[in-house]
DNA sequence: CGACCGATCCTC
DNA sequence: AGGATCGGTCGT
C-alpha cells in the first residue's frame, strides 16, 4: 500500500507541487477494491493573481471556501453542468490555490474502471479531468476531504520523476482568462495517457 | 428568479 | 466542428 504524501508535501509553492505530483499515485479504494493510477498531467490555478481561477482575486464562495483552508482537501466541482473535476489545495496556508489532476496512466483496478465509466474498452478511461473523476468514481461527496487523512481516497508515493522529463504549456480550456491564459501552468510527462499530445 | 457561461466530452 | 446539459454566479 502506498503512504500517503503529507501535508507538508503540499504546503509548497504550487508550481513546484504540482512537478512533484508528477509521477505520484492516486489511489481511491471502493469497499475492498482498489484503483489506482500514476499522474500524469496537472495545472496550478492560483487564485488571487491567475483570472483564470475560480478564487480570483479572492473571490469567495461556497464553492471557493475550501481553498482557504488546509491544504490537502480536496476541491471538487463541476464543468459544464456534467463533468467532474478533482483538485487538492496547495501552496502557503489562506492563499487560494489548488492543483487540477488532469490525467493519470490507469495502474489497478481497469475493469472497474470500466464499469464506472460504461466503457466497452480500456480506451480514454484517464486521460481528461472528467474522465479520470468517472473512473475513479470520484464526485461531490469529495469535496472537502482531507487527503492526508482519508483511505478511500488520497495521492501516495510513486516513482521520481527527473526535471528533465517534465513538460510545460497553457493550461487547456482557458482561452477566455485575459492575459492568465498564457501561462504555462499545465505540467506533464511524455505519456500515452495525457489528455492532449 | 431568469440568463449566461463554462478548468469537458462525445459524435459527427 | 458542434451540441449536450446544468450548477454557479450575477444582474434585475
Amino acid at each position: 500500500m502506498k503512504s500517503r504524501l503529507r501535508r507538508r508535501f503540499y504546503a509548497r509553492n504550487p508550481l513546484l507541487v504540482c512537478q512533484c505530483l508528477l509521477g505520484k499515485t492516486l489511489v481511491r479504494r471502493i469497499d475492498h477494491q482498489l484503483i489506482a493510477g500514476k499522474i500524469v498531467e496537472v495545472e496550478a490555478y492560483v487564485g488571487p493573481e491567475d483570472e483564470a481561477s475560480h478564487a480570483y482575486r479572492n473571490f469567495r464562495s461556497p464553492r471557493t471556501q475550501i481553498q482557504y483552508g488546509k491544504r490537502g482537501c480536496s476541491y471538487v466541482f463541476i464543468v459544464y453542468g456534467m463533468f467532474h473535476c478533482f483538485c487538492v489545495v496547495v501552496g502557503p496556508d489562506h492563499v487560494p490555490a489548488v492543483c487540477l489532476i488532469r490525467a493519470v496512466e490507469p495502474l489497478l483496478g481497469l475493469d472497474l474502471m470500466r464499469k464506472n465509466r460504461k466503457c466497452a474498452t480500456y480506451r480514454n478511461l484517464t486521460n481528461g479531468p472528467g474522465r479520470l473523476c468517472e473512473s475513479f468514481d470520484i464526485d461531490k461527496r469529495h469535496y472537502g476531504l482531507d487527503l492526508c487523512r482519508s483511505d478511500t481516497l488520497f495521492i501516495g508515493d510513486g516513482e521520481t520523476v527527473p526535471a528533465s522529463k517534465i513538460k510545460s504549456s497553457r493550461r487547456i480550456g482557458v482561452e477566455y482568462s485575459g492575459n492568465s491564459k498564457r501561462l504555462p501552468w499545465r505540467f506533464y510527462l511524455e505519456n500515452p495517457f495525457v489528455s492532449r499530445p
